[in-house]
DNA sequence: CGTCACTATATTGTGTACAATCTATTTGTG
DNA sequence: CACAAATAGATTGTACACAATATAGTGACG
């Protein structure tokens, strides 16, 4: 007879329901937003940008997002396509690449201003456990981080 | 001036602190499991099939993972030529496929049964902590599979 | 017994993720 | 200053995700 391995049993697995509802929520939100031609790493791109209030590099975007620039190239060279974003070199580093909000960018702030509320909607998430949510989520983070670097 | 936007402030999303942790952990399984050749969507395919203990549909698996089959079917056809799965159409309604555990992909289990343990380690996170995170985690695909369904 | 709505899976096309590698700069260090 | 090591992005190749569509099989109803 097998063995029966309980810690691979899927109802005590937690990196299956973190996958599943990260999936989740990242649909709706891609749902929402492509009323405005937005995918959900571009929106969050664009967040990043919007928040730091001025032109940021490749790298210090990724550090936000926890991307890297194979994943973060093609998605700025989208936005800078559909006109939210231009990027140049930096002249005082030519191996950094600024990327600055257009006004075009800007206005789009305003169409997406309502998607996370519209996203969480019905999700039955109550603020309290969001918060909880928030901050169990964050110390995973730290420590997946400090343990990666070491 | 620009309006502030606070619910668009990194600071206060939800949704990317869960979307950069799922990438986290997932890429430190993926490591783990590159030792014996399984990424992680078919890892977590393998554990609905060892989980089950008989072959489910495509269908059945997707509903475990909340995943469909466009996602799957290539997933599973890797998981065929690398011998873990068999893929055979039900006799009795050939529209669905089942799929089997080979007894090489039943093997497999063994080379796994220490990864859950190894990627969680480190991370800081304990079993309290752990536990109330499954439980957020289920209440919010609790609440997603709700409002998606109506 | 057709046939039409429904179901299960596969296919296609677009857009990530990410490891590995490449190229152009920059920054010590002697 | 020469030059090796380090850094910032871009490129390449593989593998998801998922919406939209296509295809094939099933079942209920007239």
């Amino acid at each position: 007879m097998a063995a029966s391995y309980p810690q691979l049993a899927l109802s005590t697995q937690l990196c299956l329901p973190l996958y599943a509802a990260a999936r989740g929520i990242t649909r709706r939100y891609a749902e929402l937003l492509s009323e405005v031609g937005l995918t959900y790493p571009q929106y969050v791109t664009m967040l990043a940008l919007w928040d730091a209030g001025a032109p940021l590099t490749v790298g210090e975007i990724g550090a936000r997002l926890h991307l890297d620039s194979g994943t973060l190239t093609p998605v700025l060279k989208r936005l800078e396509s559909a006109g939210h974003v231009e990027r140049h070199r930096d002249d005082a580093d030519e191996r950094r690449v600024l990327v600055e909000v257009t006004p075009a960018g800007e206005r789009l702030r305003d169409q997406v201003a309502d998607v996370p509320e519209r996203a969480w909607r019905g999700t039955g998430l109550g603020m309290k456990d969001a918060r909880e949510l928030r901050r169990l989520l964050d110390e995973l983070l730290a420590g997946l981080d400090a343990s990666s670097t070491s």
